[in-house]
DNA sequence: GTCTGTCTACTGATAGTAGGTCGATGAATT
DNA sequence: AATTCATCGACCTACTATCAGTAGACAGAC
């Protein structure tokens, strides 16, 4: 089974995000979205806009296409 | 200057598209996306979603990532 | 006892659908 | 070469579904 865009791009960010020793709420802050809102998209409970994925991959130091790659 | 990746994907979907030789109105049908709604997305007017960017994807038959390679 | 992640509940903003008009373009067809 | 004719994409209005974002609470880990 292969994983959804959404699925995959939740893995990368929490993969990231751990990678750099932040807590959601590290994150959260770097990337200027809400706290619980960072679990949700960690959790592929929702379908993030391109504008908020950016925000994600600037926070992170990776280019938005890096998200999508396993 | 860099682009933005709502500009990004904007440029790419309608590269993509035209290499099929596709209108906007094919793509809306093999996205199961609205007619109107892929010319927005390509002026880069809306902040499209994950879930529909995937429908883009794989439409155009292309990995989400290569979406947000120049 | 602070930090982290998850949950519920809520509101305002916007993603996405639907159907239409318009001008530009290009290809006949006469 | 001017006039149908069709296609395409930009743009418009109106509507519904869902996302963005806030807030407060709770359990477990350490």
């Amino acid at each position: 089974m292969s994983l959804s865009a959404r699925e995959l791009l939740a893995r990368r960010v929490r993969e990231l995000r751990r990678e750099k020793g932040w807590s959601q709420e590290d994150l959260a802050v770097a990337s200027n979205l809400h706290r619980t809102y960072i679990g949700t998209v960690e959790r592929a409970e929702q379908s993030i806009t391109v504008d908020s994925i950016e925000k994600l991959a600037t926070a992170l130091e990776v280019p938005v296409a890096k998200l999508f790659e396993l």
